[in-house]
DNA sequence: GTCACATATGAAACGTATTTTCAATGCCGG
DNA sequence: CCGGCATTGAAAATACGTTTCATATGTGAC
C-alpha cells in the first residue's frame, strides 16, 4: 500500500487516549467506520473479546471495515487494536480501588472474607515492620546468634509462634526449645545462665504463665527478649530487649489472636533471618542438609 | 478433585495474579515450559508484542510448547494469554510497580531484612488471595460447618498451621483435632465417616505422611480438603476440595517454609471465618466465653 | 550397563483469524 | 442519464494459532 490521504495520525497507539482519538477522527470517518469506532469506544472490554468477524457482525459491517478503522486509529491492524483494547480494559478495571474499610460481617460472601482478611493481614505486616525497633532487634539477633541455648515461651496462639521460631532455629543448627507448659518452662529456665537467651512471646504482655519463666531466666543472668503487643506490659520489666508487635483492629469474627499471630511471625522471621546471617557459615550447610533429609519423604 | 491431573487451576485468568500463578505452577512444568513462563513473567509487555512463533523463538522452544504453557496457566490458548499480557502490561505501566526485587543477602543490614520480609509476605498474601478458588473454599466451609468432627493433618511447619486451625475451631465449639503423628493420624482417620471432614495441609503436595491419613479418610467417606501449593500434587487425588496456596520466590536465607506458612495461614483463617459465619449462633457465644475464660490469667 | 517405558519436545499439517483484493454499489455533479 | 469517485463487503490470500505425531530424552527396573 502506497499510503494515501487517509492514514494513521499521531505516532504512539497509546491505549489511554483511545476514546479521545475516536472523537477526533470521527468526522473523517465513513458511516460504517463510525459505527465500529463507536462500539470500540463504548465497550473496550467487550470488543477486546471479539474477533474481527465478531466485531464486524456486531456493528453490521464487514471485516474490511473493521480493519480500516483500526488503521485509522493508528494501529497496524485489528490484532493490535485488540491488544490495546485489552490493556485499556484492564486499566479501568484496576482503577476501581477497592479500599476495604469495613469489618467482616456475618453475611459477607466468602470472596469478601478472603479480600478483607488478606487486606487486614497486609496492613498488620506493614504496621509491624514500620514499628519495629531495629536496634532492639539487632541486639536480640546478636545475643541469639551467640547463645549456648535459646528457650522460647509462648502459650495458646503464641505457643505456635514459639514453636515456629524453634523449628527454624533448630534447622540452622542452634539449640532451641519451645515451652508452652508453664511448669516445665520454669524448671527449664532455672538452667539458663549468662550467654543463654530466653524469649517470651505474648500479645497481651501480661500472660503470667509466660512472664514467670522469663523472670526466672532474667534473674539467672540470661539475655531476655520479649515479643509483645504491649511495650508497657508486665512482661517488659524482665526483658533486656523488647520487640513490639502491632495490634490491628479486631472484631467479633476476627479475634485479636489472628492479627497478633501474623505480626509475631514477622518479628520471629526477622529474628531468624538475622541470626542466619550472623551464623551463615554454619547455617547455610545446616539448612541444605535439613532440606536434603526431607527430600525422600515425598511421593511420586 | 474430579478433573484430570494436569489442568488449569483457579477459575478466572485474572491478569494481576499471573506472576504468582507462574510461580505456583512452575514446579509442575517441564523445562522448556518454564523458560516460556519465565519470559512471560519477566516481561509481560515485551511478550505481548510477540506472536506464538516469536515467543517460541525467543525462548528457544516451539509453538506447541508456548501453547501448552498458555493452557497450563489457565487460558484457552496463546491468543488469550497474549490479551491478558497486554492488560497486565498496561496495568503496571499506569500503576508504576514499586517492587523490592532483590533477594535477602547475607550482608543486608537488619532494617533491610525487615523491609524485605514484610514486603515479601505482603506479596504472598496478595497472591494467595488472588489465586484462591472461592467456590472450593465455600464448599470446604459448608462441609466443615456441618461436620460431626474435623481432623487436620500437617507435619513440620504445616503442623503448626494445622494446630492453629484446630485451636480456632475448638474456640467456636467445633470438634477438631490436629495430627502430626502419622500413625495416630491414620488410626484416627479410620474413625471418620460421611459427614466428617478431613483436612490435609502440605506445601509440597507430596508429603506421604499427610497423604496417607487423607486417603484413609477419603475412602471412609469423609469429605476431604487439601491445602497445598501444588494443585497437581499427589495429595489432590484424595481431596474433594483443593485450596491452593501461593508459592513465593524463595532463596537460601528465605526458605519456602516461610512464605508457604503465611499463605497457608491466610487460607486457614478464611476457612475459620467462613465456618464462624455459618455457625454464628453458636460460634459467637463460644468465642465470647473462651475470651472470658482467659481474662483472669493476666497480670497487673 | 541396557532395556522398557514414560515423558518431553519440535516439525509439520491443519484450521482459524486477519488482511488484502477487487468487483459491486451508491452517490454526486454535470 | 452518465461518468467518475468514494464506500463497502464477499471472497481470496495470507499470517497466525492449534493440533498431531514422530522423534528425542530421560528414568527406573533388572
Amino acid at each position: 500500500m502506497t499510503n494515501d490521504v487517509k492514514e494513521t495520525f499521531g505516532r504512539a497507539p497509546a491505549p489511554a487516549a483511545l476514546a479521545a482519538k475516536v472523537r477526533t477522527l470521527a468526522p473523517s470517518m465513513t458511516r460504517s467506520m463510525q459505527r465500529v469506532a463507536e462500539a470500540v469506544a463504548n465497550d473496550p472490554a467487550g470488543c477486546a473479546a471479539l474477533t474481527v468477524t465478531g466485531l464486524a457482525e456486531l456493528t453490521g459491517t464487514s471485516e474490511a471495515t473493521v480493519v480500516r478503522t483500526a488503521r485509522l486509529l493508528g494501529y497496524p491492524g485489528y490484532r493490535d487494536l485488540r491488544l490495546a483494547l485489552a490493556g485499556l480494559a484492564a486499566q479501568q478495571e484496576s482503577g476501581r480501588a477497592p479500599a476495604i474499610t469495613t469489618d467482616i460481617a456475618v453475611d459477607d460472601p466468602i470472596a469478601d472474607v478472603v479480600a478483607k482478611l488478606a487486606y487486614d493481614e497486609q496492613q498488620t505486616l506493614a504496621d509491624t515492620a514500620a514499628g519495629l525497633d531495629t536496634v532492639q532487634l539487632g541486639a536480640a539477633v546478636t545475643a541469639a546468634a551467640a547463645a549456648r541455648r535459646i528457650d522460647v515461651y509462648g502459650i495458646g496462639a503464641s505457643g505456635l509462634v514459639a514453636q515456629d521460631l524453634t523449628q527454624k532455629l533448630l534447622r540452622i543448627g542452634l539449640i532451641a526449645h519451645a515451652h508452652s507448659d508453664p511448669h516445665l518452662a520454669v524448671t527449664n529456665a532455672v538452667q539458663l545462665r549468662a550467654g543463654d537467651v530466653a524469649i517470651a512471646i505474648t500479645h497481651s504482655g501480661s500472660t503470667g504463665d509466660v512472664i514467670e519463666p522469663l523472670r526466672v531466666a532474667f534473674e539467672h543472668g540470661a539475655t531476655t527478649v520479649a515479643i509483645t503487643g504491649r511495650p508497657d506490659g508486665a512482661v517488659t520489666q524482665y526483658a533486656d530487649h523488647v520487640l513490639t508487635t502491632s495490634t490491628a483492629r479486631e472484631s467479633e469474627l476476627r479475634p485479636a489472636a489472628m492479627s497478633s499471630r501474623t505480626s509475631q511471625l514477622l518479628v520471629v522471621d526477622c529474628l531468624f533471618v538475622g541470626v542466619a546471617q550472623r551464623t551463615y557459615d554454619t547455617a547455610a550447610p545446616a539448612l541444605a542438609a535439613s532440606y536434603e533429609a526431607l527430600a525422600h519423604r515425598h511421593r511420586r
